[in-house]
DNA sequence: ATGAATCTGTTGAAAATTCAACAGAAAAGG
DNA sequence: CCTTTTCTGTTGAATTTTCAACAGATTCAT
């Protein structure tokens, strides 16, 4: 595990934890690491959702697929970030999300019930890890809010617009790539790629952005 | 405070705690009441989100209003229900959102901070008020989820179905009614009111549905 | 370096959504 | 009980999105 811990202590589950007591604690939690290869299932939708998975190297992505075999792209999860939180600690008895590594990644899994009961040792950071999972829930549960703000929107345009606007806003650069291909941010924005090609020439030609592969700025 | 007990106790923020430590918890706690009439806002856009809200009487309506002026219903809670409580405890500095009553309403105010800093009094249902606040964010994060999935969704009669299908599954029931009249479907479904209407009555002409008003029956 | 595979932008036709306007039904208010 | 207001369904035109197909770039693998 110690070859993990520069990552893990970016983790926002683990804020506030030393670096012995971490180890300590994941060893009470029963925390384990599994490899994935580029495209291969981390969770599988119908699962039961008891883990928690926090990405170690590499990324993942929560996907949605409905039954015309339309693929959604709920959200992408780098290293050091948590996902799977809410159902595990929303104790769903099915997944309604596949997740899948974007590319070779390490996964680190954590049973929820571990982090919520509090163990025989009584470790005493439960506590801290109760409280820093809550605040992961209420992050997320804002980032999905800001998703439907996104979604919301009726035309390409609109969604794409928006979309760069908060990643601009993200970085506090006008100018900043996003982490995905056109098919992906189709999938992402819920619109047609060709549809969206189009669009993004479109602003080019009005000169309110520039583009070139996954690199955006935005004029004034 | 006695007179909203009742209510009060089917809250899931206050699960597992008994009437007479509720009492306590809630001076302790500095909650209060406001009354609202119908349409009068709650919560305005841009405000510091400071305060947990829980619905006593009536319901509230959460909505988003984008630079074109086009409304958008992000949920709509009732009796016991709370709200908010994402935005107060993930710190944010301004709410995305505007809160409105959808009826005549009351609505208890908790300032969040004082739910997560336990008290000088040391109330010892703090622990568990913080667990019945990760439970709730779990389960808002999933409900925010299932929205996803319905806006994601291409075509009006896609989006429709989806909506009603979860209905359906929440009540056990292929007859139910839903809490919105057509504008707000349309504006909780992100489509056009009239091409909504001429849906449903496509999806009953097909045989797929009935419906009168707000009640909705779905077929095979 | 070369061929294969994937990604991207374009196009035009088909399909769906939005918009505006209206009339009948239902609800609200006095 | 009558009037006024709000709500709902319909329609056709305008707009937008989706779909399918393709060719030039780019990337990947050997």
């Amino acid at each position: 595990m110690k070859k993990y811990l520069e990552i893990l202590k970016k983790c926002p589950l683990f804020f506030g934890i030393e670096e012995e007591q971490l180890l300590r604690m994941l060893h009470c939690l029963g925390a384990r690491v599994s490899p994935f290869d580029k495209k291969y299932t981390v969770f599988a939708e119908g699962n039961p959702a008891k883990y928690i998975g926090i990405v170690l190297s590499g990324s993942v992505q929560i996907i949605q697929v409905d039954y015309y075999g339309n693929r959604s792209i709920l959200s992408e999860m780098h290293e050091s970030q948590v996902f799977a939180e809410a159902f595990a600690c929303g104790e769903v008895e099915s997944l309604p999300v596949t997740v899948v590594a974007n590319e070779p990644s390490e996964v680190m899994f954590i049973e929820c019930g571990h982090i919520l009961h509090t163990c025989e040792n009584n470790c005493g950071f439960h506590q801290q890890l109760i409280f820093n999972l809550m605040k992961d829930l209420a992050a997320k549960t804002i980032s999905f809010h800001q998703r439907i703000e996104i979604v919301s929107k009726r035309s390409t345009r609109e969604k794409l617009m928006t979309y760069l606007m908060f990643e601009a806003k993200k970085v506090g650069k006008s100018s900043f790539e996003i982490p995905f291909d056109r098919q992906e941010l189709a999938d992402y924005l819920e619109v047609d790629r060709s549809g969206l090609s189009a669009e993004i020439s479109k602003l080019r030609s009005e000169g309110i952005l520039e583009s070139r592969k996954n690199h955006f700025e935005l004029k004034r």
